[in-house]
RNA sequence: GGACCCGUGGCUCAGUUGGUUAGAGCGCCUCGUUUACAUCGAGGAGGUCAUAGGUUCGAGUCCUAUCGGGUCCACCA
């Protein structure tokens, strides 16, 4: 053995070993427990984040359950992360002076997709780098033809349902990523913004978006308020920047009184609350704001100018006209922005596809309620249920071309009054329309929210795994026939970051007690964010990233993982730093050393005698089993940094420190109940760091047993209180 | 406007149903290297547990208020 525990000398052999052999491939087994975890799916595209090694909990459950004899299943995956690749592939296209409008749709996407399957690799090597006891053999894609199935059925099953449906309310557009978003993807960042008080016919109103008023179609006042009670109803004449123009005065709830003068424009195709006023009121929808983010003809000579510059030239154009009363400079107000550019959005109106969500989410806060799905920390059951109980119907369009493109045509033929007739399959291009017979039938140009497919994932991989020609989709029943299926669903855990909770846990308990019936996991364990070790958050323009994989490299994925639990409590957010990393790689060398020095040591002397009254190993005994207890209790309740604790401080500071320099003299004579002592001591400890540090665990196990030998074979051995021991 | 988290030695954090002299890692100080490890060992300094009340025989731990830091949500033009 080297006087060093030297990673790089030993991962690669180890990781090839384990899955060369086997040891994460799941199968039905019904003699065993079934454990099972679906990987959260990392964006293919993508090289791992510090944030993601966070799965390490995953990794030590899934093997905590093979020690305990469990039948374990671990499943990774990849996300194809629809609009946030597609963005990251654009940048690539700056970089060579092209745009995606360079390409046509098809060939753009083939782009993309060379772009990606080539990149995932990199991805899968990081998790393999990491340790992760992942069943490669189930590895599923987003975008293979099984998933994207059976994302189709859950679709057309949600349409005949009633819960999908079109609507041409007002989207938040990026009109930069040329994408409509759903309210979850939408950052309100407070703004200090002029408000103009401006003369509108005999009002006078406070805006701060003057260049909209060409798209004004109302002028409305609230139903209780005296002072503009008599003009209710009445049509008023405005002079504009472009010539006269008539709008009604109507009363709605909406309006405040106390804001501005009470008055307010209406301008139904650009604001969200003048949207809903004007359904009420039946009011024109005037698009004065183009998709490109310019004005369009409606605006006149102002028509082609982008928001802001027409803003400022409308302004300084009324100013000549005396049409602003006065300005408040100081106005700060909540305004959306885009979460990837933050380019502030427009709301316009676009058809899109909505999925009504109050069935889905209703029936997901009473399963939580009745203890169906337990979280941890417990504090996140409160904002599931907040979350759950907030969520507006969920937009699921996207303008995007890297994703899976709706199955849903239109008919070209029979337009019903402006009214498209749709038809919506499981995946294949209808023969006619149902309506007309035609077969002049045209697809959806836009593809799923990515979330829409990932809140699908534990089922559509778990059906998939029985190949694509003989899986069930049955809702509400068993899938009988899917032994693979009914063994590991519901899942065991789902172990992710408490940042996505409502973009992708809630969606996923919705859509997994919709189309199955059943929760798609029992427990949902949620880690927290990793900072900086000042605390704060990691950004690649602060310079204080640390990458994973450099990690890995220098001190060893061992160091890497058990420095992500050290020292924090599961679900609040970590302090990284490197010398917390290198605290790490020390103990990974200790364990590796007091193995060492046991196997130096271990040549038993024939003429030395047992000893076993030497109360020194009573107390090691005792000591040991006491902290084998408390382990247990401790991983049993998910308590995983205290369990790790309790071995870091037993075998350093008890064990090697203390019991060994108390031993030293009696191991070197030959001493052989030491030796057995030592040695057995010293093995159950390694089988429970090896959750922790599977690496240096297992390196130590084949010199201990041989080269073909492997930790994962061990399992825990439990004294009850009779005194039997037995395996768990 | 609503919700959540945090405020413990220089730094980053533990402290699970309230109970002996409040812990760890790193940092700092002193000492130690003939044969497991200097990626080591022995020892040490250092904390009014944000503040003020309250419950209790007893509170870092429960309750209330205040201050300070962070996060998330929210269609007031």
């Amino acid at each position: 053995m080297e006087p060093k525990f030297i990673p790089s000398q030993v991962e690669e052999k180890i990781y090839k070993f384990w899955e060369e052999k086997g040891y994460f491939k799941a199968k039905v087994d019904k003699n065993k427990k079934p454990f099972s975890i679906i990987l959260p799916p990392p964006n293919a595209n993508a090289d791992l984040h510090l944030g993601q090694t966070m799965y390490v909990y995953e990794d030590i459950m899934v093997r905590y359950h093979k020690l305990l004899g469990d039948e374990v299943l671990w499943l990774p995956g990849a996300d194809h992360a629809g609009f946030e690749t597609q963005y990251v592939f654009e940048k690539h296209l700056q970089k060579q002076g092209k745009s995606r409008f360079d390409y046509d749709r098809d060939t753009l996407y083939k782009m993309i997709w060379d772009f990606v399957i080539n990149n995932k690799s990199n991805m899968e090597n990081q998790l393999k780098r990491l340790g992760f006891a992942l069943d490669w053999s189930k590895e599923k894609f987003t975008l293979d033809p099984d998933i994207v199935k059976i994302v189709y059925k859950t679709f057309k099953k949600l349409y005949d349902d009633g819960l999908v449906y079109r609507s041409e309310r007002l989207v938040n557009y990026c009109t930069k990523c040329g994408t409509g978003f759903s309210d979850l993807e939408v950052v309100h960042v407070e703004r200090t913004d002029p408000l103009y008080y401006m003369k509108y016919g005999s009002f006078i109103l406070a805006t701060v978006r003057p260049e909209t008023k060409f798209g004004d179609t109302a002028v409305a006042v609230n139903p209780k308020d005296k002072r503009y009670k008599k003009w209710v109803g009445q049509e008023i004449e405005v002079e504009g920047l472009i010539g006269k123009f008539r709008v009604k005065v109507i009363a709605d709830e909406a309006i405040d009184p106390k804001f501005g003068t009470g008055v307010a424009k209406v301008t139904p195709a650009h604001d969200m609350t003048d949207f809903e006023i004007g359904k009420r009121h039946d009011l024109e929808m005037k698009q004065v704001i183009g998709f490109d983010g310019k004005l369009t003809a409606i605006a006149g000579p102002y028509a082609g100018l982008r928001v802001k510059a027409a803003r400022e030239k409308v302004v300084e154009d009324m100013k000549k006209k005396g049409l602003i009363d006065h300005i408040d400079e100081n106005y700060t107000h909540t305004v959306s922005t885009c979460y990837k550019c933050n380019t502030t959005l427009e709301p316009l109106p676009i058809p899109q596809w909505y999925v009504r969500i109050r069935p889905l989410a209703d029936r997901a806060i009473k399963e939580i309620k009745a203890k169906k799905i337990y979280f941890l920390p417990k504090r996140f059951k409160k904002m599931a249920i907040q979350w759950l109980t907030n969520f507006h119907d969920w937009n699921i369009s996207r303008q995007v071309v890297w994703g899976i493109r709706i199955p849903a045509w239109h008919c070209i033929d029979c337009d019903h009054g402006g009214i498209q007739e749709w038809v919506i399959t499981d995946g294949d291009k209808p023969e006619k329309c149902t309506k007309c017979q035609s077969t002049h039938l045209e697809q959806d140009i836009d593809t799923f929210d990515t979330w829409f497919s990932s809140a699908q994932w534990p089922y559509a991989t778990l059906l998939s795994q029985s190949g694509i020609s003989n899986f069930k989709f049955q809702i509400s029943k068993e899938n009988s026939e899917n032994d693979f299926f009914n063994y590991f669903y519901p899942t065991s855990v789902m172990e992710t970051g408490y940042d996505i909770l409502p973009w992708w846990v809630a969606r996923m308990i919705m859509m997994g007690y919709y189309v199955i019936d059943k929760p798609p996991f029992r427990l949902v364990f949620l880690h927290g964010l990793v900072r900086d070790k000042k605390g704060q958050k990691m950004s690649k323009s602060k310079g204080n990233v640390i990458n994973p994989i450099d990690m890995v490299d220098k001190y060893g994925a061992d160091a890497l993982r058990m420095s992500l639990l050290f020292g924090a409590k599961e679900g609040n957010d970590i302090s990284m730093s490197e010398e917390k990393i290198v605290g790490m790689r020390n103990f990974t060398n200790k364990i590796w050393n007091i193995g060492r020095f046991i196997h130096l040591n271990q040549i038993p002397n024939p003429n030395v005698k047992f000893q076993m009254s030497n109360t020194i190993l009573k107390e090691l005994k005792k000591e040991f089993e006491e902290e084998k207890k408390a382990y247990l209790k401790n991983m049993k309740n998910y308590q995983f940094t205290k369990a790790l604790d309790l071995v870091y401080d037993f075998l350093w500071h008890r064990f090697a420190d203390y019991y060994i320099e108390q031993l030293k003299d009696d191991l070197r004579t030959g001493k052989i109940d030491v030796l057995e002592v030592l040695r057995s001591v010293y093995k159950e400890n390694l089988i429970m760091l090896h959750p922790f540090a599977p690496f240096v665990t297992e390196a130590v196990w084949k010199v201990f047993e041989g080269e073909e030998k492997s930790i994962l074979d061990s399992r825990f051995m439990i004294q009850d209180s009779r005194g039997f021991i037995h395996e768990s």
